[in-house]
DNA sequence: AATTTTATTGATTGACTAGTCAATCAAGCT
DNA sequence: AGCTTGATTGACTAGTCAATCAATAAAATT
């Protein structure tokens, strides 16, 4: 059975399957041994190629992150014009891929890692920067000094959706939250530079 | 020692502890021993009290809506008119007392309960279905039909900010947060009803 | 063929934790 | 003085979980 070179295809299960035990058992009692048995594998194969719980959280944050900012650059790069690139930002935020109940769940169980975790802190400290300076970027040529506060309300916007929806009253509807966000960035923007 | 009827002050002890306990440990290993020490008590009282580790949560849940809806209430008692009840509402929300480290970690904890424990779901979404029906309130007469999006809005901005300060980065400025919320409700207002 | 390296797991350990319980202590009531 | 009742805890139980390890199996290397 032993095949070599599965290190890769093994850590990618397991990044897999830690977002989906999360969204099932909504972060508490997500063991490893539950990780790994849905990743197809026993727990001492799990700490073999993570070396620890923490580890395997962080990878899985990690896999996220990537994940999203590739979405958003990819957005980016069709975006045609400075408002174009903002709405690209939002979009992306709230694509069918990411405003999902499993990954709105694994972005709040990084938050609560965060508080312990000084890696899992820097992390998302990385992203928020990201976002907000993405952000800013598309706004200073349509209302330049305004840019800095009305990039981070449309930050804390787009992360007040995300905890909003992570109480799963409402199965998550990435567009009308776009739309949402939108809304409150063309009244930004008809509001003119000042 | 036994004195009767301290019952409330270590039930109120216990609800203190557990938010101090929530702040200072992020969530993660706050255990039922650590409280009950906190509180100055063994963690037998803390079950005999409470019953169990989520009652205890649920009663610091509890507690902290409490004391934000008082302070609401508090603070909507004095505002003339609609724009003044919607301002109150918004620096309530960011007040001294509620924006602080320990108790934006506790909301962050309860946000993670609330994925496990129904009872923590419907308290929380009590309270969103409350702010946003207050802020709703307080926009009709202003804005009309608008009144239900924008308070969505203004709800979701108010969570990301809480959320954004669960990180920790920059210590908590309660009164620049209600600035940039206000803004964005001024924003709102001079768009007029349509 | 022998050796090394990688993959893999069952079994185990050690630490910790929620919850229980019997026993103790003190205050009020009769 | 004796009974009841609330307050309180130390000690215990039963369970869980992360992490370790020794052992096995198969590929790759020599």
């Amino acid at each position: 059975m032993p095949k070599l070179g599965v290190e890769p295809l093994r850590r990618a299960a397991l990044v897999e399957a830690t977002i989906g035990a999360i969204g099932e058992a909504g972060t508490l009692d997500v063991t490893v041994a539950k990780i790994a048995r849905r990743a197809g594998m026993s727990s001492a194969l799990a700490h073999h190629y993570f070396g620890g719980k923490e580890q395997i959280f962080l990878a899985a944050m990690r896999h996220t992150l990537t994940v999203y900012g590739a979405e958003v650059r990819g957005a980016l790069a069709m975006a045609q014009g400075p408002e174009a690139r903002i709405e690209a930002i939002v979009r992306a935020s709230f694509s069918d891929s990411h405003f999902r109940r499993e990954v709105i769940a694994t972005w709040l169980n990084f938050y609560v890692l965060a508080q312990t975790s000084a890696q899992a802190n820097r992390l998302l400290c990385l992203y928020q920067r990201r976002l907000r300076s993405n952000l800013r970027h598309g706004l200073r040529p349509l209302i330049g000094a305004r840019a800095g506060p009305v990039a981070d309300r449309l930050a804390a916007l787009i992360d007040g959706f995300y905890l909003r929806h992570s109480l799963g009253i409402d199965q998550p509807d990435g567009a009308a939250a776009a739309e949402q966000v939108l809304r409150s960035l063309s009244l930004e923007l008809a509001h003119g530079i000042h």
